[in-house]
DNA sequence: GGCCCGGTTTGATCCAGATCAAGGCGTGGC
DNA sequence: GCCACGCCTTGATCTGGATCAAACCGGGCC
């Protein structure tokens, strides 16, 4: 039940100070001293994707951060329902100090590279280092205030307020504000539905509805999306204010 | 905008050695010195059910802990659709270092009483004890994983499974496991209702169809759940493994 | 070119849960 | 006792999204 090792795609050892996730990962707060410690412990591996990185259940032989692609954390019910509950970016952290199981699945979304560390090791450095566990904390912090934005969309939001959010979502972290938007998505249909608690019939639906009424325009086989009002498409989504995706 | 202090119920400052959740609390693992330390900056105060602690998007100017009752953290949509997204109870932490702004209600269920740390001096306490902030840590990841098992109740879970699940939860809490379990909710169908994402009335026929079916009976006025079997129950709640929610 | 294949869209129908609307039913006040 | 007020339950109806079922569409391969 161990993570398969894809033997392609492992990298050579690379310097930190050169990581483009230097500033916003697990290390951003980290003194050089901290740093030639995590160099140390580290190895990069990437799966191609659609890969399963852990099991839901499995064990987790290590800690790390997604430093290129994307990658899902999902739940099963025994009948094959599934719901996304999370979504990891570069940067994200992923694993558990203190339990190697997993509970949830975690898989790539396109092809991902983490930075692993030993988790043994990583975990010494947790006990004595308040850089990096401070960090770890604002960051659970910000996935715990993210998992509850997130409860609310699940629990309240209508089909179309979903899809929106989720779009507003996704083009705000577009390349910088050209006008229009513009931005290509990393998941299928199937895979939004099963963050969005949707069919893929109805994601499909509301994304033609949002188009016909002139919120978004779609390019190519679906994939890219743009849009010329954010702000319109914001109010679709239905929050009580327009700023609060920003946070 | 700041959390309005009800005058009734202050209490006078109390031994943290004779705490009820002294070792279930953020101060769980803290030693002597810094018990003292919390015990400088601390003071309590008691809510009545129903009060609001704070609201979305107000000031909360301490941090702490519930050390008796409950309650809640809710959202809301601009159009007063309402979402239930953390439940508290006593020993749960309340509050995040680092901001004063709270981007949820939070309100007493039932009469609750914090333990309430000045920010400012809990934070830098946090920077120099490491039993307080990997405490804090650890504590953080419990609730990320208690939101995202919620995520999939909310995602993909049926009104029935939903109401089970809710149950199940409670009862589990129940004064050891005598035989039948029995519990008296804290909460109404209302406020139920908020936490699964659910309305009033479906909340009311699904607690009906468990009774109809044997898994649970009630007892005076409905707030009492008796159930023989929590394992018939679990099954109903519709989890991969009847296990997952003592985690 | 023609075909297959995975992803997407669109259409028709169904149904779980929301909504609308009355009733119960226990508790407290007068 | 009687009434009023909060809850909770129950019934009738409606509807948003699921489900079932075809197309559609672009890309790669023979």
């Amino acid at each position: 039940m161990t993570a398969t090792a894809p033997i392609i795609g492992a990298l050579a050892s690379q310097n930190c100070q050169a990581c483009p996730i230097r500033h916003r990962a697990v290390c951003a707060k980290c003194d050089d001293d901290e740093l030639v410690r995590l160099e140390r412990m580290k190895s990069y591996r990437t799966w191609q994707a659609g890969e399963t990185i852990v099991m839901e259940g499995g064990t987790l032989p290590f800690v790390g951060s997604v430093v290129k692609g994307s990658a899902s954390l999902t739940r099963y019910l025994e009948d094959g329902r599934v719901q996304m509950v999370g979504l990891l970016m570069p940067s994200d952290f992923i694993g558990r100090p203190g339990r190697s199981t997993a509970p949830y699945e975690v898989t790539a979304i396109s092809e991902v590279t983490l930075c692993m560390f030993d988790r043994a090791q990583f975990e010494a450095l947790l006990k004595n280092s308040m850089q990096v566990s401070s960090r770890l904390l604002e960051m659970s912090l910000d996935e715990l205030d993210a998992a509850r934005d997130w409860m609310l969309l699940l629990g309240r939001k209508t089909a179309r307020e979903k899809v929106a959010t989720f779009l507003a979502l996704v083009l705000r972290r577009a390349p910088v504000s050209a006008s229009p938007l513009r931005c290509t998505l990393p998941l299928g249909r199937d895979t939004i539905a099963t963050y969005l608690g949707l069919t893929i019939e109805t994601v499909s639906r509301q994304i033609t509805a949002l188009r016909r009424d002139g919120l978004i325009r779609l390019e190519g086989n679906g994939r890219t999306i743009l849009c010329d009002d954010l702000t319109a498409l914001l109010v679709q989504a239905g929050e009580d204010e327009a700023g609060t995706l920003s946070r």
